[in-house]
DNA sequence: CTGAAAGCGCTTACAG
DNA sequence: CTGAAAGCGCTTACAG
């Protein structure tokens, strides 16, 4: 493939102004402009003035390049959803997790930019581009263990912090993730409490942190279960339709379910639905994540809250840390149960 | 607020290796590594191989910002969605602008970053982050007209493109849009010929071109109509839910609704559906996008094609001839009709 | 084909 | 408080 040449010989735009132009301007050194852009300490008073209005004159702004060549930092942090590009669209809470990242770095004055590895190519080029510099630090956003981009990563030397517990790895990587298996304790505990009896559960896959723990805390409330009441899903609505209608065959008399995501239990919750079956008087429908969904299907879903801002802004804590030099660690934030009608 | 230093003078990760270790290691100039990184023009078959192992032995990866400095070129560009956070998450033709515009850029070897403009704040810190040389150039994306970036982009000089035609503005925005009055008008000729004599319109919101031209080109077919049969919604889900039990209340003899975003139509089928009509029997419904969700609604959407791939090629070729200063340019690309089973 | 050198636009000790 | 100077890590004419 020939790749044009990027070039800008032909451009019009007229050059930006440097800090040169601005000190010129100003009548001083270069050296005082640099200081008034990085705080204004030791600057007196008619020269800050004299710098501002020329800053506002020539309409300078900095040029990251030189300055990042100075610093070593780029001051940003990249956000990686290392997914099929369309999970991004579909699972509401990569949204949350964006929206409060992006807060919360903002409060730093640090830009997110986010990125999807949805395919190896895609990941080769995110490397290399992490590598070269971008950015100070990633946070990686991933439902499956096996993200190759992890060790990728690892092998670069990049801070990174990880959403959700990381399946085979160990203290060499910094996480946050909600309490699963807690959780699906809660849930468990709570359908039990109300009387149910036959309580099915959709996990999600076996290679990642939600779809071992919130099992492993299915089992922890009741013990070995039949087989039958266990199916598994891939966090998709159409998988929590299909894996309810699994269910219901093979065991008629189930009277609650647990699904291991919202997002699923919207699908679980059709299926039912289709089955002539009421929610939740004739099966009650437990989710997990509360994410926007939960409010929006009918009946509104009984689930277990993550605790987004905290995960989020936890995350950050933990990048910028890393950035300046701290060790690894992991946080585990509590989970709660928020009980609406669908159970 | 207090901004916490985001220093990395306890930082244990080794310095990275330069291209002065790599010239060390290869027995070679500066100059020469620089060649052999930049194509392998004029370099002899035996410096280029000391050279490649070097690189290999050292781990060495180029400092983008000290390229950057020297070719005043980022290697990257941004795709800014303008919209509250959400839109991006519900709307499926944002997904598939990005998907193409990523692909597209990543056969110049150019990085797509995604950020969201969602608050005044956000566009504040963007706007300097552009400014600040991280981009050489953005894709605008946003439905409304109002998007007050555009402006501050254009003060900037940055090179940009736009997705749609931008109201209000004149000849020194380039932009790509769909032939929205066309596909309108394609529409509602083929509801008519298939004998629907009340055919309503639920329109997007009067600030955009689509809300715009598509009414247009409903009128090109029909003429004058009955007021009470043209609804404004504001694209999402809900409102074409809303907009359509509007319609059924305003004009009972409806037998036919164009629809003017799948995303609408799948809100005004359920309201449809809720009234107990049935899809086409009753009223036909027609959509517009062509978006993944046309085929998962039950009847699936006869709807008129956006040629998404087409659309992000012209926008990444428009901004990359930009960048190497080009004039502004439109580019409108033509739409098909895609008969399916709810009209 | 290759190296020495200038220069991209900044920050930051260092003197004063 | 301020300026002159070194240096961040590259690219690219320019000689040879």
């Amino acid at each position: 493939m020939t790749v044009p040449e990027l070039n800008r010989s032909r451009s019009t735009r007229p050059p930006r102004p440097t800090m040169d132009d601005v000190a010129a301007v100003a009548g001083v050194s270069r050296g005082t402009v640099s200081r008034v852009l990085n705080g204004g300490r030791n600057v007196s008073g008619p020269a800050l003035e004299a710098v501002e209005r020329a800053i506002r004159k020539t309409g300078y702004v900095v040029n990251q390049h030189a300055r990042s060549l100075v610093t070593q930092r780029a001051g940003s942090v990249a956000f990686i959803l290392s997914e099929p590009q369309d999970r991004l669209f579909e699972d509401p809470n990569f949204n949350n997790l964006l929206r409060g990242c992006t807060q919360s770095l903002a409060g730093y004055d640090i830009t997110t930019l986010l990125t999807v590895a949805a395919t190896a190519e895609d990941r080769k080029r995110i490397g290399r581009w992490l590598t070269a510099g971008h950015v100070d630090g990633a946070l990686l956003v991933s439902t499956h263990q096996g993200s190759p981009l992890l060790d990728e990563l690892k092998g670069r030397g990049l801070p990174f912090v990880l959403c959700g517990r990381p399946i085979g790895h160990g203290r060499d990587v910094s996480y946050v993730a909600a309490d699963d298996r807690d959780g699906a304790r809660q849930m468990v505990g709570y359908l039990r409490s109300r009387g149910h009896r036959t309580i099915g559960v959709i996990t999600g896959p076996p290679d990642t942190p939600g779809g071992v723990d919130r099992l492993a805390g299915y089992h922890d409330v009741l013990g070995e279960t039949d087989p039958r009441l266990v199916v598994t899903g891939d966090y998709t609505q159409a998988a929590g339709e299909a894996a309810m209608a699994e269910l219901l065959r093979q065991a008629p008399d189930l009277d609650a379910v647990f699904v291991c995501s919202d997002l699923m239990a919207v699908g679980a919750i059709a299926a039912l639905q289709r089955a002539g079956k009421r929610v939740p008087e004739d099966i009650a429908v437990g989710g997990f994540d509360d994410s926007r969904l939960a409010v929006t299907t009918t009946p509104r879903l009984t689930t277990i809250r993550q605790p987004w801002e905290r995960l989020s802004s936890e995350m950050v804590r933990l990048l910028l840390a890393l950035i300046s030099g701290d060790e690894h660690a992991a946080v585990i934030l509590p989970t709660d149960l928020v009980v609406r009608d669908s159970a």
